[in-house]
DNA sequence: ATTCTGACGTGGG
DNA sequence: CCCCACGCCAGAA
């Protein structure tokens, strides 16, 4: 169920990310999208930064839309992010998801 | 209230 | 492909 009060727009990225399936990736973006502001893809970051508490967040399968690890920093350590793609079955080649379009999983076509 | 920053995205050059 | 400017929204100072 995704809510439609912005109050709870951090509440409905953590549903989505939730349902990313293992070894996939998707892009903050296209989960602002999916919860109807595509514009606001940087409120998606702020909401994982905010999710830092969840444990239940797999935030490390979700990159920008280069497929670029550009929040490992704020990982336990820089090297965190991709050890845990890589055990997922990832490529990550100097930070950033090798044939990262054929691991993309965006949430306007999987989910409904 | 104002200003700045940032786990982003798009468009133009 | 790279670089730059702008828009977007939430939160901190």
């Amino acid at each position: 169920m995704i809510s439609k009060n912005k109050s709870d727009f951090f509440e409905n990225v953590y549903q989505v990310v939730k349902k990313i399936p293992f070894g996939k990736v998707t892009t903050y973006g296209a989960i602002a999208k999916y919860l109807g502001s595509a514009k606001s893809a940087r409120v998606v970051g702020w909401a994982m930064n905010a999710s830092h508490l969840s444990n239940d967040i797999p935030a490390h399968r979700v990159v920008n839309r280069t497929g670029l690890l550009t929040g490992k920093k704020h990982f336990f350590g820089v090297n965190l992010m991709k050890q845990l793609l890589e055990s997922e079955g990832l490529v990550i080649k100097n930070d950033q998801i090798h044939d990262f379009k054929l691991f993309f999983w965006d949430p306007n076509k999987e989910l409904e």
